[in-house]
DNA sequence: ACCTTGACCACAA
DNA sequence: CTTGTGGCCAAGG
């Protein structure tokens, strides 16, 4: 199943996600609360579905992990954006995002 | 009105 | 690090 293009939940959290700067980040519940939720797995499916054209990697897990199957995909956008990273090892096999350091909260 | 589906979250072992 | 458990919530069937 799907969420619905035009529902104001879907609306609501493009937009949130587009808000976010450049070398900033949020977590998926962090959106959610912005809209008095707690269902931070609804905002993981609109992603799914509807993140492509959006700044998707700047939404990552509570952990600093990037969205799930898309690790590889996400960080040459941390090193364009400058976004504080963790990094495993020298190799980029492993990485988080510094969540403390990059945490973004609306206004 | 119940059941299922998730790019999730937190905590325990 | 890896499971397992219980909780969360909008939308489709």
């Amino acid at each position: 199943m799907r969420l619905a293009p035009e529902s104001d939940f879907v609306t609501h959290v493009l937009g949130i996600v587009d808000s976010i700067p450049a070398g900033r980040v949020m977590t998926y519940g962090d959106v959610a609360a912005v809209l008095g939720s707690r269902g931070a797995r609804v905002v993981g499916q609109i992603m799914a579905h509807y993140g492509a054209d959006v700044p998707w990697w700047r939404v990552i897990r509570a952990g600093g992990h990037p969205p799930a199957l898309h690790e590889a995909r996400a960080l040459p956008h941390y090193r364009e954006e400058g976004t504080p990273l963790v990094l495993v090892s020298t190799a980029e096999a492993g990485y988080r995002v510094d969540y403390s350091a990059a945490r973004w909260s609306p206004s």
